[in-house]
DNA sequence: CCGTATATGTCGACCGCCGCAACAAAGTAC
DNA sequence: GTACTTTGTTGCGGCGGTCGACATATACGG
């Protein structure tokens, strides 16, 4: 009970950033003092400082604020795109200490190579690290269904890739001794939007990632949804087009075939490589430019994101619909288009209560959220972390 | 924290009957003293009863079993139905004290007139109500959207009720003064399914109810998914054919217009005004007597109910669903459609781990589920019903 | 410039709740 | 009947939190 609050709290200075002690007690509602022990232990473990209280203007006393300590505990995050691989070191807070990113189009790697490849990204990452910084876990974004469990990415039709145990994988390449937690991109996505994107506060979300597969990470009520083993959230794969196209899962009419990337060069008359990003790019300036075709394209395909999203908030009555990739750039194009479709097919009771809004990360939003998900662990039990005296004495005895 | 573990305990013996006291500190990780005084106090306020113990075979002194008493608290629960109201009251433990439906075809009434039926179903019901057992709370399954916070019905379109306080209505028209609880039917047909139907034990389950309307009730991780306002769970109207019929949604081609019981008589070439249950059931018999045109109908149907499951497997990932209604009923003739829908278009991951099942509550499951809604506060804090001394005292002060 | 009002941190006393250990009770196995 | 096992009961101790009293730090008004 006492570790369910220490989590409260360092949850709260994870989330929300620097609050003074007593934003804390009224947002608790535990007592001043309470407070006061609580944050002597966060602090006696590392994980936060207590600032000088400044004047706020109003009468009484002036609160300390209660920062943070980025170097108190540190996520590694990797992500596994389809044309790119990226990760990162993130502190207590949120704090992005360090981030590479390289690019690795066109061609499937084995997960082998992809796994050498992360670590070759992270090594000088980890090596830049301030003295004292524990890395506490680390969390990696994958574009595939993943079982949360044991962290096996069961099927990555994008990366070529079935029953990859990368969670393992990771954990003896990097030869990390902390746990490694992996999770797929649009939930890690949504992770992020809700913790720090677009979707703060806002416990009932659907964050909506299009590449070259559509997939979504929703939140219900404050809480991932899962499923029983972890792969919920695969709206690319609802059926919207009895007559439509086979898509690579063995269905007809996926959502996904009408909206992803493949459907867009599709529709504007051009062919690519699955997951060549710079032809969707081009198609996407060329609307913005004018070109009929292009925009056509990208009109079909508004209407056709408008029809599965009317399903979407049917089904999940979100509050907010956050888009990234593909759709983060083709939101200001067809918003109008989008919205008719909204108004005109979902339910006017859930339709009124939603927004769609882009992603306010970008590209780093699953990063940032597989950050997040590696930290979870510690917030929720602070005290696995030992006070820094006893970090100490583990250390001369060494 | 002590409100927190009666309630755990309570919790347990409501939906899993009968415990002796070891079994439970078993399942709680609480030390036997601990349980001595929580069942004790729950004994108190009248909630549970302890048996006699008798031997189980084993070595050791036998552990005496702790009863939920059915009479130590009382939900009355209603249902407004398309074509029916029922009433009853069931006690803790999920003991059906009583229980009544009307059959109410065809027209549409004012929520007034539906109240006041309700009363006259509920009365006698509550004055067999056995001595000195309190109606601690209502609730009320309804066909509609409702808007969880006030329990008000935002739109009932098989009703023709538009923004209805119902829960308002219900408490004033039958004079209640404990709170009353609104919720959709297919959502509480979940719930009661999920605690003692077929979907007992399985936190990913959704509650597929075919009526009029389709509807579905989704627990995901062991809690409902409501949304924003708790209007979620509307696979009725996902989009699945953009070239089908038009809903009364608005919307064209959503899956209730391809599954639901006016889509089977139009299919089979039959009319009927909606909500004609006597219909649907001769096209059934017929179906199963041989009938070709009623054959080709549920078959078809069939495959469309696999179609939508499977867009609904790969957004849940749940690990059962469970068929209610004209679903259940359908089910036995399309079985095999619907696995081979399934197995042909569900993500392979997440079809793996579903099966596909028949309601075990039949028509009272949304009935019940009212029951355990109405309940379910109570059961989040027992201490809201004081020790029986206590009431016995404010009794003898009136 | 200084008192007053307001708000906050700190310290010690109190209390509720749970775990623990010893003891009593009620069964089985031989 | 005796040994053993499992369980309920009871009293004690500790952990964690609230509460009240006091010291401290600021804004406001004269």
């Amino acid at each position: 009970m006492r570790r369910h609050n220490l989590s409260v709290l360092l949850r709260h200075l994870h989330a929300a950033g620097p609050t003074t002690r007593s934003d804390l007690t009224a947002r608790t509602g535990l007592n001043r003092s309470t407070i006061g022990v609580l944050v002597g232990d966060l602090a006696a473990r590392g994980f936060v400082v207590e600032g000088k209280a400044t004047a706020t203007g109003g009468p009484g006393r002036p609160s300390p604020p209660v920062h943070p300590r980025p170097e108190g505990a540190v996520a590694l995050a990797l992500e596994v795109d389809v044309d790119s691989l990226a990760a990162a070191t993130v502190g207590l807070g949120g704090h992005v200490l360090g981030r590479r990113r390289v690019d690795r189009p066109g061609g499937r790697f084995s997960p082998e190579d992809t796994v050498d490849e992360l670590a070759r990204l992270a090594r000088p990452l980890l090596r830049r690290l301030p003295a004292g910084a524990p890395v506490v876990a680390a969390g990696v974004a994958v574009v595939g269904l993943v079982r949360v469990g044991d962290g096996c990415v069961r099927v990555a039709p994008n990366l070529g890739w079935v029953d990859v145990p990368l969670a393992a994988l990771v954990r003896r390449r990097l030869r990390l001794r902390v746990p490694v937690a992996v999770g797929n991109e649009a939930d890690l996505g949504a992770r992020s939007e809700h913790v720090r994107g677009a979707g703060v506060g806002i416990d009932d979300l659907v964050y909506l990632s299009g590449e070259v597969g559509v997939g979504a990470g929703i939140i219900v009520g404050g809480r991932h949804l899962g499923g029983a083993e972890g792969y919920g959230g695969e709206v690319g794969h609802l059926p919207v087009n009895p007559t439509g196209q086979a898509c690579g899962c063995g269905s007809v009419g996926c959502w996904e075939t009408e909206v992803g990337e493949g459907a867009l060069l599709r529709r504007a008359g051009r062919s690519a490589e699955p997951g060549d990003r710079t032809a969707v790019r081009t198609l996407l300036d060329d609307a913005r430019a004018g070109d009929d075709a292009a925009r056509a394209a990208v009109e079909a395909v508004g209407r056709w994101l408008g029809v599965g999203l009317a399903g979407v908030v049917n089904v999940f009555n979100p509050r907010r619909v956050v888009l990234g990739g593909l759709f983060a750039e083709l939101h200001p194009l067809v918003a109008r288009t989008v919205d008719a479709e909204l108004d005109g097919r979902a339910l006017d009771a859930s339709r009124a209560v939603v927004d769609v809004v882009v992603s306010a990360l970008g590209v780093d939003a699953p990063l940032l959220g597989a950050a997040e998900l590696a930290l979870d662990e510690l917030l929720g039990d602070p005290t696995r972390m030992p006070p820094l005296a006893e970090q100490n004495k583990d250390a001369a005895r060494e």
